[in-house]
DNA sequence: ACGGGAGATTGACAATCATCGATATATGCA
DNA sequence: TGCATATATCGATGATTGTCAATCTCCCGT
């Protein structure tokens, strides 16, 4: 990520005193951060694992599932996705600390982990949380 | 989007008994859809709105700032982003429902929807919206 | 009327992504 | 041992996305 060398609009300080025409808008009063470009990413990277709609059926499926568990076999045919295609998702949602694997013999059972849902939703709105 | 003539693999009904080996696996039980591709999309979009380190780090900036409005100028300096990029973003974001744009003078103020993070947060755990 | 500045829009480009077909890995059964 | 099957991985491809530079539009003060 290229550093811009010289971001092309932006005033520093109103070498003329501001006319009070009205809100003096563009007043930065933000000391710091509130949100830090680290925390972001890793939040940004989870909601992109719940930013696809085949995604979003695969974890209603789980979780509406008897024992909230599915195998790749279950998802195929009703999400109308080829077997990599279901792979891959869950793949992804494993990776952003969605689901969880677990193999039995020849198949891969599929669960959703325990409260990983509910703390993403409380970054969202940290009220609603309790 | 081209119907995949034939689903490679799935098995219709056993035409052999199951061997009773372990699990049946994939008795796809679900009778219906528990989200339907419709709902999906739209989610989907939404938490695409999300699915951006610079977007979550737009809405924080919103949503800590005094007044809980900020005007573009003050987004483009932190974030480190081209006042182009800045707006661009803000439109999606519009689009998604999560904020709104008011226009005073030659600025834009940007606010949040009130309640639209939260019945995201709803969506991902319902038990905890309260 | 004019000029300046805030913000939106456009066009381009590189990067990422969703999907597929083909292939690889591994498990259970004969 | 050898075969059939469930799932994972690979490579390719078309679509989407984030970003920027350039331009456009609109509002305001002179």
């Amino acid at each position: 990520m290229p550093t811009p060398v010289a971001t092309p609009m932006r005033r520093e300080s109103p070498v003329v005193p501001v006319q009070e025409t009205q809100a003096p808008c563009c007043v930065p009063s933000h000391g710091q951060e509130s949100l830090l470009a680290g925390e972001a990413e890793a939040l940004a990277a989870r909601f992109k694992a719940l930013a696809d709609p085949n995604r979003l059926r695969i974890l209603s499926i789980v979780s509406s599932s008897p024992d909230a568990e599915t195998c790749v076999c279950d998802l195929s045919e009703p999400l109308n996705l080829g077997q990599p295609t279901v792979s891959h998702h869950l793949k992804i949602m494993v990776e952003a600390g969605l689901l969880t694997r677990e193999k039995r013999g020849v198949w891969a059972y599929y669960s959703l982990v325990p409260g990983a849902l509910d703390s993403l939703a409380a970054t969202l709105s940290p009220k609603a949380s309790r």
